[in-house]
RNA sequence: GGAGUUGGCUAGACAGUCGCUGUAUUUUUUCAAAUACGGAGGAAAGUCCGGGCUCCAAAGGGUAGAGUGCCAGGUAACCCCUGGGAGGUGCAAGCCUAUGGAAAGUGCCACAGAAAAUAUACCGCCGUAUAGGAAACUAUAAGGUAAGGGUGAAAAGGUGCGGUAAGAGCGCACCGCGUAACUGGUAACAGUUGCGGCACGGAAAACCCCACUCGGAGCAAGACCAAAUAGGGAUCCACGUAAACGCAAGUUUACCGAUGCGCGACCCGCGCAGGAUCCGGGUAGGUUGCUUGAGGUGUACGGUGACGUGCAUCCCAGAUGAAUGAUUGUCCACGACAAAACCCGGCUUAUCGGCCGACUUCCUUU
């Protein structure tokens, strides 16, 4: 079908959660997967391409610049993954301990993440 | 050259790849796509002041409350800035100061100390009287003193000389203080001369007095569009009756809610309150407010300066689950503090460094 077309690694906003109603209904029915210094919570959509939201909290992480710079690096790992991991709506949630982490380990952790969650939901 | 004071500027650079966002142009029925050009700060921060803007309120004045507080100027305005004065501090350049009034009134001054403001003077000092004693002196009494001691953050002008029984602004000189005149200055204030013998301790960051200023709330302001659900209003339909027209089917008009529907053959009874359209309010959501402005840059002129005026030129973020990032390479001084959220002017605080200017002082040289 597709396969002739390059795939894009765009991040436009169809990609990303934009209504609060969106983060209500993926936590609340959404499954919990936690790793260290993040949480994911994941819930399957009816649409062809996942879709992310970032969640960093001004309680975990005080200062603005650090803020930006933690859902940057979510959103680009996402981005560069986003052909993988399908039909899922995911918020990702930072928590506290993330400050402790440098720029690498977190990329890394979360490249791994997209990986576990693959095999997780796919039987 | 060393040490220091002070005023500015700057905030890694370049290239490739993959992305985000605004605007313009082109293509496209649309969705979008392509290209080009923009895309965090000196503090964007703290939200501590002042203003614009918006809505609400409002004749004017007063009270209450809050703020400011040497003088002059700058400014849209200011708890800001500039210049000057006064006091403090530093060898100096400089730096610091909630810097009006304590003679309008009320109150306060812990501890210590006799005493904290009306000096009733603790230890002392001094002569006198009486008693004792040969005397030195001792005790007591009524007095005179505030020099000395001690306390305290602060003790009722200071130092010196005279004076005295001892002392004391008691007298004198200088200093301080107060006061009057004159001179300089727009003024704060300063200087000079005379007079007063001292009368006036601190604290206004106790209340207070005086002068001046202040309406309230904020972009989640405000404006527009507006789904679903519930509810409000209007009209019509449905149901009933009457009249007119018509052979009839039916149509039109008027009236009623005492109605209609379900259960039921009907009454009673019980339960329920239909449908359509429109209107207004309004939630989610969306659009707007939203960046051309007390704007920047350059230059000329005025001003000690803050700043002002003229001319030329430029357009320089506008997101909204929230954009400026990731990655690779090269180089170096190896990169701090920290990110717009309506917009400006300040203040305060954070900050690895780098660059430029001015001044002070010490050393060397001449």
């Amino acid at each position: 079908m597709l396969s002739s077309v390059k795939l894009s690694f765009a991040l436009p906003k169809q990609l990303k959660l934009t209504h609060a109603e969106q983060f209500a209904a993926t936590f609340r029915s959404g499954k919990k997967y936690s790793c260290g210094f993040l949480a994911l919570f994941v819930k399957p959509n009816d649409l062809e391409h996942p879709r992310l939201g970032v969640v960093v909290s001004k309680k975990a992480v005080r200062k603005a610049v650090a803020r930006n710079q933690i859902k940057r690096l979510m959103r680009e790992s996402f981005r560069l993954n986003q052909h993988t991991i399908g039909g899922f709506d995911i918020v990702a949630v930072a928590y506290a301990d993330i400050k402790k982490f440098n720029k690498t380990d977190i990329r890394q952790t979360l490249d791994k993440q997209w990986a576990k969650l693959i095999s997780s939901v796919k039987p």
